[in-house]
DNA sequence: AGAGGTTACGGGCAGCGTAAGGATC
DNA sequence: GATCCTTACGCTGCCCGTAACCTCT
């Protein structure tokens, strides 16, 4: 039989182009994906599938089974969506967030889409924007909420929301005046997102312009970043809006300073020729969530 | 899973108005079809058959499935026939075909489906043609080669080839002239198809016409017509291009008379609503056989 | 040797068919 | 009671997962 779970299986074979990584994504082993291949290829009584090098690659008549499965599973997702109640949409949406968003609104999101589609999965993964992005070209993930702008070609985005960044300091850490220069700032070690990060590169900038040596630690793990802002080891370069979620109320702070960083601005992006129904949905809910969100922080 | 056997299952079920016809139709039981109902309004969450009264209906959410359902069972079937080769194309195909091509060019088409599509089962049902018809029109058949024109509402249809009609006498029935008239020729029993055919009632109205009282046979088997000649019971009133077919040459033969029927239009024929691509397939090398057929035939 | 696809084989479960149960005319 | 769909139940066969095998770098 030609059914869904072949295509299926062949649509994320040619997009990984993997037996194993499809394997993984559909939650079987290899050689069930081999089979079901095998088993299309036979039906068909054409071969789809290159299998001699390294690469899995797509032979013509593959390219052209592709075009229609995608079709096919596209509409199938649709027919799910216009004829069946909200509790018939099914599967796993893999979601890759960045960190700040979990601390602000991720939980909110989550909700929603339970509450909308209460039979849909959804995989949190918790990365930089940088790999967040390599894991939507590659497949591994459906959608992102991540740091943009998200230039790559292969990805669709859309704007969600954006937060100022602030330089965030701890008890510990005292400064007499209100306002702060970037002098007395670089007294501290600053401490903020890994090196590859938007947020890194932006400071390292802001202090390279005005001539100021500044210490930077970098960390992919925000509980490291505001651990270390809490314990005084630094100062950390963050959204001021994560601090009332991450840290108990009044251990840390905002710190008033006449420079000023460029805003983290979030968007939503999955990749360009793979959007399964159930994403798109998942999507359109954080882009309206992400919408109220941001008056709140135009406060 | 919202799989092609279940959509295909409603797809009948909601064509025919029945589970049992529906089981009938797809070689299963109909506790089977029943499951298979169940299974996908429970995975849709919402009712699709009225199965109140006597007859099963479709329910709102049915009628919207039955739009989307048809598309993708279609689809499914132009995919197969893209990307797989010839031998992809599987499936029975129904096909009701009126007596008179039987012996002409049946056997022609069979052949060449055969070929281009190896492993397409082709059930054929022979019939009168408006046997034929309600059996388009209630779904029993994917595909009819009958007598038109074909009026009906719900079928569309396409001409195929033309037989004049003639008189068609065996050895016993002897002419002293070379052009019979109708007079003459009503001194013997007529036999041709079933009353309600056309061909019938043709010959009654054109026995009316001329105020001569013929005898009328009918027999809704050509064999038996063709028997009845053969006994010198009657003369035949059938397309001669059968003759060299289904006798030895030379024990019938056809008479030169004056008046003429009108002669046999055969069309193809298939519902509106429900065409199958393999019946679409078989359709169209019926057509381009049908085209050939016709020169001979002008003869 | 290790990464990745294929082949071999035993076992579990979805879905089938038979048969009994209900509803409606 | 006849017709048609549903429910119950035992069984079969498909497909899966484990594991061994093959091939290429």
């Amino acid at each position: 039989m030609v059914d869904f779970r072949s295509l299926e299986t062949f649509l994320w074979v040619a997009n990984l182009r993997s037996f194993r990584g499809a394997a993984e994504r559909l939650h079987t082993t290899q050689p069930a994906v081999s089979m079901r291949i095998a088993q299309l290829e036979d039906e068909l009584g054409v071969r789809l599938l290159e299998r001699d090098r390294r690469q899995v690659s797509l032979t013509e008549k593959g390219q052209l089974l592709l075009r229609h499965a995608e079709r096919l599973v596209r509409q199938r997702s649709s027919l799910i969506e216009t004829v069946g109640d909200s509790s018939a949409m099914r599967g796993v949406v893999r979601l890759g967030v960045s960190e700040t968003i979990v601390h602000t609104w991720l939980p909110k999101l989550i909700e929603r889409v339970n509450d909308a589609y209460p039979h849909l999965e959804i995989e949190i993964e918790v990365d930089i924007s940088p790999s967040l992005r390599e894991r939507l070209l590659s497949k591994n993930l459906d959608l992102a909420l991540l740091l943009g702008p998200v230039g790559d070609y292969g990805l669709h985005s859309k704007p969600l929301c954006s937060y100022p960044i602030g330089f965030v300091a701890g008890e510990k850490i005292k400064f007499r005046q209100k306002t702060i220069s970037l002098e007395a700032i670089a007294q501290y070690p600053l401490v903020t997102f890994s090196r590859n990060t938007q947020p890194y590169i932006a400071l390292r900038e802001l202090f390279e312009r005005s001539g100021v040596h500044a210490k930077i630690h970098a960390s992919a793990s925000l509980a490291t970043v505001v651990r270390m802002a809490l314990d005084g080891i630094g100062i950390a370069v963050i959204p001021p809006a994560i601090i009332k979620t991450i840290s108990a109320p009044g251990r840390l702070r905002a710190i008033r300073t006449s420079a000023s960083m460029p805003p983290f601005n979030y968007f939503v992006s999955w990749p360009a020729s793979f959007a399964g129904i159930a994403a798109q949905k998942v999507g359109e809910i954080a882009i309206e969530i992400a919408k109220r969100e941001r008056r709140p922080q135009r406060d």
